[in-house]
DNA sequence: CGGATATATTGACACTGTCAAGATGCAACA
DNA sequence: TGTTGCATCTTGACAGTGTCAATATATCCG
């Protein structure tokens, strides 16, 4: 109920952390974020932060799960956008997802990397907005199956590894820079797309 | 030409250091590795190791290069496999490629990681091997177009980035533990297979 | 033998994450 | 209106990190 500036009591200081954290994710990379230096930034002392986080794991916990929800958010609206045939409507998705993760390298490294699902270091709070999102993948896959553009005749959750992990797969050339350059995204989309399409084509004429 | 034990020169310091490290790095992972304690392990002090790699990065440039010798290898192996049809071979060659990834998790994170290709710390030893390295799987992507196993109306290399792609994102999905365990990855690798196969297939009655 | 050179050492610096103890302000309850 | 309790914030401290500079020692070559 304060004003909250430069009191004793930030009054605001999570958001604050989170807000400022994020930034410097996303524009520095993840190994660039010091807790110190976060704490500075918000004008606070060096272990302020963990009166909201329970150490630096949770705070990046945090900055990813953000990520999902927005990742979702946006997925979610291409694969519902009416404007498209099935078949663009797969290709638009395939192309969102990747420009997403080029668009966003150190967010989608964060949520798709090592650091956080390694070694159990995802939090409970992570997870409960992480999964919903994979499980989202499970869907769309099956639906896409149904609509005869991925092959009827595999089991879905196994077909999203397949998909999703090309998707992921390339996402991460093109972030890492290893032998993938980020002007030919529409074209490896494409050729990926087509490869799905052919593939449920040639299972359904047999 | 000493002994080489105890000595004030240890005699074979970066042949020890290299075999020490990638041990730690394999068992604990990269960044369990600290040059201190390494140094230590090797027992010498704390800076001598700077007398042999520039830095840490160098470091594990030069683990990197031996894990992509080792990985090239075995590749090129089960490539030449002759026992095999084409057809078995490419599914062979998809199974190991996942199934080594998967036995070297912490080293295939190293060799094909955000650590050395994100921001340029790829150092020229390791680009001088690790770029054949890629080149051979655009060959070989190319053989198994001309074999009519993979679609022929594709450029090599964008085909190369697809097929690739694939395998380095269902490695990552299964070493990360997202959504995906190693106790599937024959099926996920056959499901993928097949995807290539039938498209390519497909391609070919048009 | 003697000097150059490669190699190893100690000292130091600026960082990092995180714990323990104490200070401060707010809010609710007597 | 106190006063007590709790959330929040602070300073101090510790162990650890990579890496530079200056120094010492051994080895090799002329």
């Amino acid at each position: 109920m304060s004003d909250a500036s430069q009191n004793y009591h930030h009054g605001d200081l999570r958001a604050t952390l989170l807000r400022v954290a994020t930034e410097r994710v996303v524009n520095e990379g993840i190994d660039s974020l010091s807790l110190r230096k976060l704490a500075e930034e918000a004008g606070v002392s060096r272990t302020a932060p963990y009166h909201h986080f329970k150490d630096k794991n949770a705070l990046l916990n945090a900055i990813a799960a953000q990520g999902f929800a927005q990742w979702h958010e946006k997925a979610s609206e291409v694969f519902d956008d009416e404007s498209l045939t099935p078949h663009q409507r797969f290709k638009a998705f395939f192309r969102n997802y990747i420009s997403w993760a080029a668009d966003n390298p150190q967010l989608y490294e964060l949520m798709f990397g090592r650091t956080i699902w390694q070694a159990g270091n995802a939090t409970d709070d992570l997870t409960s907005i992480a999964f919903p999102s994979f499980q989202f993948l499970v869907k769309i896959t099956a639906h896409w199956q149904e609509k005869g553009i991925l092959p009827e005749n595999q089991d879905p959750l196994r077909l999203t590894q397949v998909t999703w992990g090309t998707m992921h797969g390339i996402a991460r050339l093109v972030i890492d820079g290893i032998y993938a350059e980020s002007s030919h995204i529409n074209e490896m989309c494409d050729c990926a797309a087509d490869m799905f399409m052919q593939a449920a084509s040639a299972a359904h004429d047999e």
